[in-house]
DNA sequence: CCTACCGATCGGTAGG
DNA sequence: CCTACCGATCGGTAGG
């Protein structure tokens, strides 16, 4: 079931290159949940609230999404679900441990770059509330996949035991730098793989 | 006005060594407050849910505090006032930026470690609910003698400068990552004190 | 610390 | 996509 994670990956890219004004109601719902969400949490952010900041009525959300909820969980698939097929491939993949890695954190930490939602704390929400299922199994995958690489470059001696079980939670952290900086560039991302790497390393 | 953080920090102490059917039911609603607001978030956590951990009813909290917002008011001070008057002593002591940054980063992680209360996202709920201005005071002070440690080293050369942009939320992480962690033990303080002074210094 | 209760706000529906 | 509206739940108060 890559398809999903494959056209939500698309949607996002073309999102990208489209002047706001020209985007669907649907997403510009989706923009205003995702800021809100972020800033007041889920529970905090009221329904009413993001319909003031597209312009339209309360209950004319409800023609767009069924709940709440599933506001919540499609921002959770290009929070978990792309980044898990990702890792996915970098995990299974030839090479050394360091370079799939290094591959997969600049390809991450770009995604969140570039991205046009606000996805900081959908992670914790999504795990936190019990209802998305679907949502939490792609959590599972990308804590797998990322185990493994990190499990393979301790192996073949690349990686620092002791440091790989901080490297989930402040891989997550940088990504969500990512977006809270409003003048991250590219440089930023290489800053911020090169400071992980530094910290995931083996020290020689 | 270092009062307030000296004595916060005294009565963590004594609560650390006191069995926690002795907590007066006080304390016991600030624990389970914590844990709710860090599963839940601020809003998702009823005062009914509180009351019902506690054992009273939920008017009774009232009797104790003000109001919800209250409670995550005085949890605050654990979060940030007493990691911000520590941050502060070891802004102005004399000493290397490295010898100065690695003893205050040991004494976080171990104060998150023992923390009785659960002071995940705090910060975050705290920063962006513009009524607790005192508490965001008390970050504003955290993040402004990080920030002056930090500089200090790189002038110094001991760190690399494009390394800590990410330290103040790579630090947050690891904290939480203590209180997260219910095995974490005085090693797992070491590793993450190595794992971040990795990050941060000037590769050699 | 309890019971009884209140006004406000919530997510969501009906019907057009 | 709008107006009108509903049951549920919220934080907090009154009075003992």
């Amino acid at each position: 079931m890559s398809g999903l994670a494959e056209d939500a990956e698309q949607h996002v890219l073309a999102l990208r290159t489209m002047p706001r004004r020209r985007w669907s109601t649907r997403d510009k719902i989706l923009l205003e949940a995702s800021r809100l969400f972020s800033t007041h949490g889920f529970r905090g952010a009221s329904t009413r609230q993001i319909a003031e900041r597209v312009g339209i009525q309360q209950p004319s959300l409800f023609k767009h999404f069924p709940s709440k909820s599933s506001m919540l969980a499609e921002l959770a698939v290009y929070d978990m679900d792309v980044p898990a097929h990702h890792a996915e491939i970098a995990a299974a993949a030839t090479g050394s441990a360091l370079d799939r890695f290094a591959g997969y954190i600049a390809w991450d930490f770009e995604w969140y770059r570039t991205m046009p939602f606000d996805l900081r704390c959908v992670t914790e929400q999504v795990v936190r509330s019990e209802r998305l299922v679907e949502a939490r199994a792609a959590v599972n995958r990308w804590n797998a996949a990322i185990g493994l690489i990190l499990r393979q470059g301790v192996t073949s001696g690349e990686f620092s035991e002791s440091a790989t079980s901080f490297v989930p939670a402040v891989l997550e952290t940088l990504s969500w730098h990512m977006v809270n900086k409003k003048d991250a560039s590219a440089q930023t991302v290489d800053d911020a793989v090169s400071f992980l790497l530094a910290a995931t390393l083996e020290p020689r």
